[in-house]
DNA sequence: GCTAATAATGTAAGCGCTTTCACAAATGTT
DNA sequence: AACATTTGTGAAAGCGCTTACATTATTAGC
């Protein structure tokens, strides 16, 4: 592989001047130019972005951190990341945390040694705290997760909303009861979404019930268990809706083993809008997540940031929408 | 950051005692080693692997080329591949090829101007010849596709079998009538699955009959079309094999839309066992495609072949095996 | 035509490591 | 006790770039 210095030799200029070119780093004569620029092609010359790196001290790699690699949701937002980038000419570093706060602490010290010229985390383990002090060490930008102090630093989802339109379309269906299906209560966006919920309940001057809520486990077992629960309680209800779609997915084949049809006796929404979503019978009615959008507003982030992109906007908050197929009906 | 030369100072010892302990390269001795673990710990010292990189001309990453970043299947694979480097200290850098040419070609030039130590390809637009070439340039390692020439080279599924597989579960089940949905003919694996669909029927002593095949696209929406064509074309049977989940979700949902019960009267297979097939109603017999492992035996040649970790042993050829859910019955 | 500014190019010092080579000290051999 | 090994350590030359600074060539101003 040919190196600058064969490039220079060729071309019968210095170093820094084929430096120069590569970079566009300052003024080089026309000439001069299109001399390196042949060199260049005749040597089937390509810079050694290793000692780019080195010397410029910036690697031009952002480290990305997901929970795990597979999983439709984190697909989506790596996609919308690697995109975003590549583009401009950045590489992107991945790593599992698995949700769990060494392995996370770990994946991300992985990260810093490889000198990634940031970081976009999707972490769950992990203190605010310890992301705060990280924040100080090298930039930080965290997906879905908002973290008071470092506000400009989060890409979030409305939650909130996200649990009020799926309620809201519930209600607006003519369901009355209306039972919930929760996620892990430590998390901070199921806490938001749940309270979306509630405030849809209370606009159109509905109690919420304790009878008709069940924490899950954003799994489907966890999803069949739930709807299990509910049935057991035999406190009516028409409509159910989950804080994911791998739970309403649960609910769904759990309602249909106790002979119920979906929609007729019981309306089901999902949250999401992952891929499966379209796949179940019937196809699940659901909040959509934009989160390959938003992996690609994170890259986005960083374009700005880091590699001084300024005239790029970035957009720290975003909407969830409703998806209306085949789970719901009219009650 | 302090770098090496702050730690040599602190320790009292040269660069190169201090490189010898990170890297165990010599042997060192045992009070100078704890010097120098004591400082780098005093100095919270990292080392730069960037700089390790452009010294040791080796960068420690290995490129992953798929298809898409997004997708159950590609999911697994990088999952796979990132966890059995990562354990190794290497790190993943990711792109996406988009199954086109240019696009693919492209990526694999970012990846080698990265500098990555070898390339991990799941790619089937290029060809065979620009593989042979780029394998002579840097390492590559070819999933899911078989290259003549660098047979080492390739981590492949028996695509045969599997396709095998599958038809003669139907037979076993007392099917007579099997139709068969293929995927796009121009590409190695999906004849070699159709391959093994035909085996499987003159194992039984049954003729392939064209009337009961239909060349698919991979898709849902295509799964849908070729069911809808079997079903016009009038010609009976009981059980649809298909070359992918996404087409087998596509078929039974149309036969649904025929008011046919499934697997009552018509059962259906997929192939590849991606995530959706736990998902839908009824579940989806498929054959498992084992991804994950594929991937982490394709990083598995990595170690073995570039880092030298010779006593790994890798496995080129992976074999599919059945998995049946609730969308056939015997007839 | 002479100086002052400007533009184009070259020189050389790093960036933070690895690794070859040289050398000193410790150990073993007879 | 003299020498040959072995072991531990240091000095210094790169790896392929970037970039501050120095230098030369060109143009402008009067």
């Amino acid at each position: 592989m040919a190196t600058i210095y064969q490039v220079s030799e060729r071309a019968g200029v210095s170093l820094a001047t084929v430096s120069r070119v590569m970079n566009g780093s300052a003024k080089v004569g026309e000439a001069t130019r299109n001399k390196v620029l042949q060199a260049m092609q005749e040597l089937n010359y390509r810079p050694n972005s290793i000692a780019q790196s080195l010397a410029s001290n910036c690697s031009n790699s952002v480290g990305m951190l997901v929970s795990e690699v597979h999983g439709p949701f984190f697909g989506e937002m790596m996609s919308g990341v690697e995109n975003e980038l590549r583009s401009v000419g950045k590489h992107v570093i991945i790593a599992a945390g698995h949700s769990d706060v060494e392995s996370e602490k770990d994946a991300i010290e992985f990260l810093i040694s490889r000198k990634c010229d940031a970081l976009i985390l999707h972490v769950d383990a992990v203190s605010d705290e310890y992301l705060l002090e990280l924040n100080k060490q090298t930039p930080v930008v965290v997906l879905n997760r908002h973290v008071a102090g470092m506000d400009e630093n989060c890409i979030c989802l409305n939650n909130e909303l996200g649990g009020y339109l799926a309620t809201k379309a519930m209600l607006d269906l003519g369901h009355q009861q209306i039972a919930y299906i929760s996620g892990p209560l430590f998390k901070l966006d199921v806490r938001e979404r749940l309270a979306g919920h509630k405030r849809a309940l209370q606009e159109a001057g509905r109690a919420f019930d304790e009878g008709l809520f069940v924490e899950g486990d954003f799994h489907e077992a966890g999803g069949v268990a739930a709807m299990e629960q509910l049935l057991k309680h035999k406190q009516p209800f028409s409509a159910v809706v989950c804080a994911n779609d791998e739970m309403a997915c649960g609910a769904m084949n759990c309602a249909r083993d106790h002979q119920l049809d979906i929609p007729a006796d019981v309306s089901i929404m999902g949250f999401d809008n992952v891929i499966i979503s379209r796949y179940t019978f019937p196809h699940l009615s659901t909040i959509d997540f934009p989160a390959g959008e938003m992996g690609r507003m994170a890259a986005r982030w960083v374009r700005k940031h880091i590699y001084q992109d300024d005239k790029l906007k970035v957009q720290n908050l975003f909407e969830p929408s409703l998806v209306l197929r085949d789970s719901v009906s009219r009650r």
